[in-house]
DNA sequence: CTAAATGCAAAGCTTTTGCGCTCGT
DNA sequence: ACGAGCGCAAAAGCTTTGCATTTAG
């Protein structure tokens, strides 16, 4: 249903009872000048306790499951503001619908399972060093990367002779 | 309007005059035993011409304007078929429109300047190496990747004060 | 109090699909 | 001849938006 590396939505980490103080991603909210709305809270707080890499419509079935006082047009609205905000990362995996990631988390890329859609993170201070300097050969200061793996478990595969399966298109799992 | 490595749609590469003889991409769908069809057989053309990643809605143009009998669902549904077959890689620059890029071109992949548009394919040993290794890594044989860098000519940028462009959403420039 | 945010539903975009006709093989 | 492919237009997803109402600061 995840990523291997860790559990789905996880609790508030290790603050009060999870009803009245600021979620991780509302501070950063705020930080920014955000006017702090009921709704805003609510799916700031969602985003600030998954782990995984929820779309909108998951986003606001979570939000909804919670309060029940938004409309999915503002989840919509609210990750649109957060991306340019710079506090979330759209991300796409394939499959039609934009997933999100708060952009705290730290830099990170991520192997697929096309098998079983399993999404899992990864760093690499090595690939790190290395798009840089790609990027410096062309004379390009790096803004942003993408870097995303498709594999499967097994040995490797024949060369595909004949590729039912549309590549980049999970099978939806993760955050789905 | 192109990428800056290459310009855009090619001659025919030294065949005779280009009306009657089967393109590169022409012989990659003969070779999996597709129907070949007057309207298959242009979209072919017009792949094996290209040297950038088209979008269907820019097949479809320069596919008309070579002969003008070709609808675009036709043009949506051959794409997905060679897709399917192994013969394109379909690609999301941002932007919402899926591209598309003939796979027997290599693998490269794709700096795109964020301020331009441009977008410069390159390859990276080291970074084949090192991407089988991740996969490795975690018990995986890679069957697709994606890496995408996207940059800026100029110094090291601020760390984003206020980001008013969604990032991933290049503006639109090659192949479009 | 004023500008910004929300809800709802309609509209926008890209992509897919049902169906009758056409065309490779 | 027959099944695959085509065109057209309608429909399906995901996302955005207009407008009247509510709300944060």
């Amino acid at each position: 249903m995840d990523h291997a590396t860790h559990t789905h939505a996880k609790a508030p980490q290790g603050k009060g009872p999870q009803g009245a103080d600021p979620t991780r991603i509302e501070r950063l909210c705020i930080e920014r000048g955000l006017k702090m709305t009921g709704q805003r809270r609510l799916i700031a707080r969602v985003l600030s306790e998954a782990e995984d890499h929820p779309d909108v419509e998951e986003l606001y079935r979570r939000a909804i499951a919670l309060d029940s006082k938004v409309s999915i047009a503002t989840v919509y609205r609210t990750v649109r503001l957060l991306e340019e905000k710079g506090i979330l990362e759209r991300r796409d995996f394939g499959g039609g619908r934009s997933r999100y990631d708060p952009a705290d988390r730290g830099h990170h890329h991520h192997l697929i399972d096309v098998d079983t859609g399993t999404v899992i993170e990864f760093e690499d201070e090595e690939h790190e060093r290395l798009v840089q300097s790609i990027a410096a050969r062309y004379g390009f200061t790096l803004v942003q990367q993408r870097l995303e793996l498709f594999g499967k478990k097994a040995p490797a595969p024949a060369p595909a002779p004949e590729a039912k399966r549309r590549p980049g298109t999970a099978t939806k799992k993760d955050g789905g």
